[in-house]
DNA sequence: TGTAATAATGTAATCGATTACATGGAGCAG
DNA sequence: CTGCTCCATGTAATCGATTACATTATTACA
């Protein structure tokens, strides 16, 4: 029992009475081979358990069938949702995925992208951490590596994306409660300048203006997406407005906060939230009305395939945005 | 401009007018480089704007410096933090991660080890999606590719592991609870086959006997982990004990369950909940009183760092199985 | 001054694949 | 029978590093 080096291309050839280079032609179904001698190769490979080392091969041919994902949280179920659909997509197409934590720093991202870049990724799909940008999208573009951004798009970048039609699931998810006969609804948005919090707010105000509800300007307030935000603002519009029934909450965090503030006050009345986001915690949200369910593993997957069409050089017109409907729940 | 090629060795071992043998001396700090040429070489290769190119060497050395992470789950935070502490450690190190989703399928997971193998990462670190064990842990056996389990032990084999004091974190957790006055702890328990589960249920078990508590089997229940269990035994017990006040409930996804229940059923009454886990959740949960935190992420790059101390053959006596011991949280 | 030891560098094989080009034989037209 | 094409296969260079061994220059010491 000698050290079990594993068999190499010329192993398969001395076994098969051939040359490596008809060994190879049939690991890449060249079709000059003989049928024959192609039956011959394939006994040997399965005998002698041949399996192409990857590494050779990609000296050579400078492809690894390898993908970098960058995400910003790994502790985030939203991003790891679209991670799943992204390696589900790429390994089901014989890709490989290194996904790194950027940590929501734009200065690891770009260290990151470096990183892949030496380590000759054939592609790279982005969950920004930021959406102003930075020099490695530069560099990716000169290099010619294509990429592709998911959840985000940067500000003043031509780029193939896939995300929510955040404008779309805000619209729709108003428009469900002001259908289902709400008063005034209250908004608890984000910061203008993230590109999603901003798209809400404004599927939010034309759901509110196509059915000629006032807007009032005293019951939309913008948090930071985090909890303490969200339990913060959800007090200050319940002393604007103690009479507020309507809340309309752009994200899980700040949605998990206005929950807690009145589960704390024992505003147990009659208060109906509408809200991006599901996750294992729903169960326990008491006042819950509307939820816009982003399709994450759907975007993923769709960003995978963007990516591929891309290496695969399908000249598709640049750049490619793809917004995917969510989808609008109304719980009894 | 012509096409850019990037720089290679030879590049460089032309401009600064060596051979690529030095060059590569001056890349591997081989000490047999004089100073001068030292200098000289690490000056071209900054003009030139030189990477080594890591499959190239790769080829050679049959060293990739890279690692595959397998995870059960991406939407779960514990795997995830995990994950985030192992990606930490290995990048503080020179190693990156091809993260991979077994699905809870021990078939996926195989397969993954398989193709990790081919990718010849230099080692592995799998979150097991079964403590049942397969064939490919023989094969990395076989192969001599070092890895580290994490969470959970494999029944009948003999691996290195990092996982949580799981027993330690169950009897001080309902210690806490005991010398808090507490009268009979309820445990909603889970699958005696998981080792997490029997382990949590044995440190309930010793620490009630240790403190002369009657252990009333009515009030030790087993649900498989998931939220409906929780809900429906947290149900269960109650029925069986209308004055129950105490549960000690050993993961999250039956915690959130149980506080489901609590509160469709009004039992806003004075019953405490002691329990494994937090997470983003935790802001909502009504009844908390002491809470294990598993030390994920130090578990994550405990693991990280034995899987690289096995790499560089540190040899260690075999196997390691280290179990970290989890923070107690008692809320006011 | 001669020679051995040592230090600095070069030569060339190698890792395991891919592929442009070369080769030899079969089949066919004139 | 000659010459041309086509088909199956082989030869050998190549991708970009590493490294055993060879070579040369330098120093040290008798």
């Amino acid at each position: 029992m000698g050290t079990n080096r594993s068999p190499t291309m010329r192993d398969v050839a001395v076994c098969a009475g051939y040359s490596t280079a008809t060994i190879s032609r049939v690991l890449n179904n060249d079709p000059r081979v003989a049928e024959h001698t192609r039956n011959r190769v394939m006994v040997c490979m399965k005998k002698l358990g041949y399996r192409v080392n990857p590494i050779a091969r990609s000296l050579k041919t400078s492809r690894t069938h390898t993908i970098g994902i960058l995400s910003p949280e790994f502790q985030n179920d939203f991003f790891m949702s679209a991670a799943e659909g992204i390696e589900n997509y790429l390994r089901a197409n014989g890709y490989i995925s290194f996904i790194c934590n950027s940590r929501e720093n734009p200065e690891e991202e770009a260290e990151l992208v470096r990183m892949m870049i030496e380590k000759q990724v054939d592609g790279i799909i982005i969950i920004p951490a930021s959406s102003r940008g930075g020099e490695h999208y530069q560099l990716l573009r000169e290099l010619e590596i294509p990429y592709v951004l998911v959840d985000r798009l940067i500000d003043g970048l031509e780029a193939d994306a896939v995300l929510t039609d955040n404008f779309r699931g805000a619209f729709t998810a108003v428009e469900r409660c002001i259908l289902g006969r709400a008063g005034n609804i209250a908004l608890i948005g984000g910061p203008l300048d993230i590109t999603s919090a901003r798209e809400r707010t404004e599927g939010y105000r034309a759901a509110m203006e196509k059915y000629g509800k006032a807007i009032v300007e005293e019951l939309i307030v913008c948090g930071d997406m985090h909890v303490e935000s969200g339990y913060r603002l959800m007090g200050e519009l319940l002393r604007q407005d103690p009479q507020l029934q309507y809340v309309f909450i752009i994200n899980l965090f700040m949605r998990i906060g206005a929950e807690k503030y009145l589960l704390e006050h024992k505003s147990a009345r009659d208060i109906r939230i509408a809200a991006f986001d599901e996750s294992a915690i729903s169960p326990l949200f008491t006042h819950t009305w509307v939820t816009v369910r982003q399709p994450l593993s759907r975007i993923g997957a769709q960003a995978a395939r963007l990516l591929l069409r891309r290496i695969q050089n399908d000249n598709l017109p640049f750049p490619q945005v793809y917004r995917e409907t969510p989808e609008i729940i109304t719980h009894s």
